[in-house]
DNA sequence: CGGTGTAGATCTACGGCGTAGATTCAGTAC
DNA sequence: GTACTGAATCTACGCCGTAGATCTACACCG
């Protein structure tokens, strides 16, 4: 029995890369980004924590790792005819990635900042290079696929750090403008917001992707359209 | 003459929160969120670390203060007749912002995760505000006011994440492909993402801002209309 | 069988971190 | 002078990432 309070492997049998990822992520999400740290890993791996450099190089590969593994869900089916409404799924399926895994959310939106294109992991290159042929193949010239591309991933990052926003200061009240901490705003300065607190309570992230699809998708319709219709 | 290499206040004099939030500012923009520490914020200060505790409950804090200062700079005319042109000043504006300060991105799209939207610096919330009123004196119901906002900043940071994503590889190199790195990526996988590589090499921000305004806009104009034209 | 090489796992240690709590210091009021 | 008070500083604790040295286990060769 051990005497740590977190041990789970017990330092026998064989590690692998993804035995480490998965753990890394269970913690993050557990705990979140700064609740990860090597000696803690290896607590939990039953391991020295030096060990884990043999899986990674360093923490921030760690991190690039785990970004890798969850963006590993996502999948885009190029060979669907209809870009439209393959884009909505695509969008719904990264929305519970980030739904599934909201601490991860952070790394997913910074690590390319910090990382050149092409030393990215490449698990989190396929989907860019799917929605690419999708969009190529559906009549789009190239530079208007990766227009396309940019226009739609950011929406999406945009979405999922909107729809993640922590909203709640006092979780037991039950008047909305009580519970988002909303009084505390001087009346003057912030009439509007106060006003919402309804609407700020009731958020549905689900049905305001879709409405930002429909408005996103419409303009795209209206701005670009593929020369090549098939 | 100081021994360290980095003093520059010189001790005496007295400090404001101003002060300490504009050096840590400096510090970030020079060497990244990671490259400010207390204590070197104090050296670069001339102060005692635990001072800064005074002007800064934690360090977490400190950044949204920090957050704050950077977005004090984003105003938002809500009495402009033309809402379409005044957002897309704001978008000009933010992306100023953002390229003036790219290791601050990190924090302005991420602290909100983190912190109870009533909790937030009321600076972060007036542009939130303003953005309100401006579309509500448009016509626009309030509600739909903040679906708006939601999608607007959501693209705007978006945007910027996406601009500002590290893309150069080995900057000496003069070919496209070789300079991004995208030679190492295998060919069969990622033959489109290679094909792009002059495409991606001459990304213009403030092109592809307006591009997307165009879309957004164009989107939002055959979605939503303002039910009381003015 | 002993010896040797080697690849992986582990240990030790360094310099740094955020910050709680104790202490000192500067300035004012009497 | 003394007492008080608020700001500034000091000390120390328990963490962190990871470089480099060391140890371990085992395959191979003589």
């Amino acid at each position: 029995m051990s005497g740590t309070t977190e041990a789970v492997g017990d330092g026998t049998g064989t590690i692998t890369r993804d035995h480490v990822l998965h753990t890394a992520l269970d913690i993050i999400d557990r705990d979140g980004v700064d609740g990860l740290s090597m000696r803690r890993l290896g607590r939990v791996l039953g391991r020295d924590p030096m060990t884990l450099y043999r899986y990674a190089d360093t923490k921030t590969a760690l991190f690039d790792g785990v970004v890798e593994l969850v963006l590993s869900d996502l999948t885009v089916d190029a060979t669907d005819d209809d870009w439209q409404s393959q884009l909505r799924e695509v969008a719904r399926r990264f929305r519970a990635i980030a739904v599934a895994h909201p601490h991860v959310v952070p790394l997913l939106v910074t690590r390319p900042l910090a990382t050149p294109l092409a030393m990215r992991p490449h698990g989190t290159l396929r989907p860019l290079e799917a929605t690419l042929e999708l969009l190529v193949r559906s009549g789009f010239r190239d530079v208007d696929a990766l227009h396309i591309y940019r226009l739609f991933f950011g929406f999406l990052y945009g979405h999922v750090l909107n729809e993640l926003q922590e909203l709640v200061d006092n979780p037991e009240e039950t008047d909305d403008l009580l519970r988002l901490g909303l009084h505390r705003l001087p009346l003057k300065e912030f009439p509007l917001l106060r006003g919402l607190a309804g609407a700020l309570a009731s958020y549905d992230g689900a049905a305001e992707l879709e409405r930002g699809l429909d408005i996103l998708l419409s303009g795209l319709r209206v701005q670009l359209t593929p020369p090549g219709r098939r």
